[in-house]
DNA sequence: GAACTTCTTGACTCATTAGTCATTTTACCT
DNA sequence: AGGTAAAATGACTAATGAGTCAAGAAGTTC
């Protein structure tokens, strides 16, 4: 019994649906069914809590679409779609979370949650070029701004539509459709018909580089561990196929909201047979289990 | 010495910086350098000053366009440009008011509120539809949704970058940068590369009025009154400044859930002094009472 | 300038809620 | 069963802030 996942997610509940102001750690006792004092030994204040849930739950959403980005299979037009089609998936499932997300009200002014919005912002900006780099090369950087803009804009407000309404959007279909606006508008870009009005100039509060570290440690050396392992598996001469399998595999499981661990160690100790992918494997599963 | 008005842009400033909750009477109060006591004698409630100022800074942003909209001599094109371009010019020049309502943070769940919300997302929504065919016709239809959406979110989120930053966009070329994208977009659907993802049905809350009774039709007529009226007034030599204060206020009123009629009446008195304005006033008391 | 009306004030009430901590309950060990 | 450590509880405190109202200030009229 994991109380503290209990209480993130009665927690992501309540403040989806009222509010962050409007919903009060005793409703969360409640809605947990413990004590407000016990609530306070997990959590040591609200701010905390809401930090807490974000920690817990941006991975879960936006590490999916990252995986899939490392793999080199898919051609890049169809893996950028892809990407968005996880990434909607997860949305689907984290409806309350994105709920809360996107309701965007919090503790008045955190630094800690401030920083960390700035930085899943300069993620997803920075996700983003790197795909359109893949798609049209480093032609598109004049256009990659106004491109990134329209494509956040565009992406954030189906977000909102799929966690608000019982619309059966399809996440698959839904990521070909963007990934298709996106394609019309930077081909008529690249086609010189129209001019960009952002530059990095402008677009500066967005590019986030090497900032500070801190929070996002963990999720970085899981990120540097995906790279790892789907390099070695890459560089395979035989049985890559196979190992390539195995590895998305792993990654489907590990996107679960209740990844089964028995699987997830019998998948890894498969991938350890082979001598090349041992370390790799191993580092991984560090990250993961 | 318009202490309401005073007030109205202090709590917006407040509202905007801070967000509704945490923002207090009694530091809206301090803003202006009156008491509690005396700013609970302008609105009963945190919540109906809210909606004032709602009720308030509404049209003062919209109906710009709106008025732009129904000028028949610039080509459809143009006209759409324009509407965006003037709709931003508004923007800049209400940036506190447009800050306070993109953070949507309000008071829990206000009827009175959610309706107007409601409402203006419609009106947005027939606003964009009209546009759409007025530009491409009526077989732009079965694509209209998908059009609509995406450029409501784009130029949600331009509307989010301009406010936010001191990025000197300016509204005109922002105007065609809109309009030239979503050309792009909707000539890829009637060239039959693209299919919709989105359909009336699933669109059903955003559509708002056109299904009950003839409510478009008199809302139209009415549109008619108003840009009469305030076509008047622009061409007036003297007291130019005072009449449009009072078809503002006209405009305020009317907007109200429950208008005072008796205040309408005399506003109108106001107006119909005036010879040139008597027509166009009369016309548009009988739409509205 | 007195009598009267209207406007303005800020100290007050009352409800809410984050956070604390002495006390009780449960879990575990021998 | 008895003893001890750990966990859970909820009554309590303190702060905040919406909304009230009696008293005082300012304005108006004759």
């Amino acid at each position: 019994m994991d109380k503290r996942k209990a209480i993130l997610e009665a927690a992501v509940e309540l403040i989806g649906a009222k509010g962050y102001t409007h919903t009060s750690m005793q409703q969360i006792a409640d809605s947990v069914g413990i004590s407000k004092g016990s609530l306070y030994s997990f959590f040591p204040s609200k701010e905390d809590l809401i930090i807490s849930i974000y920690e817990h739950y941006q991975q879960l959403v936006f590490e999916r679409a990252f995986v899939i980005g490392l793999d080199g299979d898919l051609p890049p037009y169809e893996r950028f779609a892809k990407q968005f089609q996880v990434q909607f998936e997860g949305i689907l499932e984290y409806k309350s979370y994105m709920k809360m997300h996107m309701r965007g009200e919090t503790a008045q002014s955190s630094e800690k949650l401030e920083s960390m919005g700035h930085r899943m912002r300069g993620r997803l900006f920075s996700w983003l070029e790197r795909n359109l780099i893949d798609l049209y090369g480093e032609n598109i950087s004049p256009y990659k701004w106004d491109l990134m803009w329209m494509t956040q804009s565009i992406y954030t407000s189906y977000t909102g539509l799929m966690i608000s309404s019982e619309s059966n959007l399809s996440p698959k279909e839904l990521g070909q459709h963007i990934v298709r606006q996106i394609d019309i508008l930077a081909n008529d870009f690249l086609s010189g018909n129209s001019r960009p009005l952002l530059d990095d100039d402008m677009m500066r509060p967005f590019s986030v580089g090497m900032d500070r570290e801190g929070a996002f440690m963990s999720f970085e050396k899981r990120e540097e561990a995906w790279k790892a392992i789907y390099e070695r598996v890459n560089t395979l001469e035989e049985e890559k196929q196979y190992n390539l399998e195995v590895t998305n595999r792993i990654s489907e499981e590990s996107r679960k909201s209740n990844p089964d661990e028995l699987v997830m160690r019998g998948l890894f100790q498969l991938l350890k047979e082979n001598q090349k992918l041992k370390t790799a494997a191993e580092a991984l599963e560090e990250q993961l289990l």
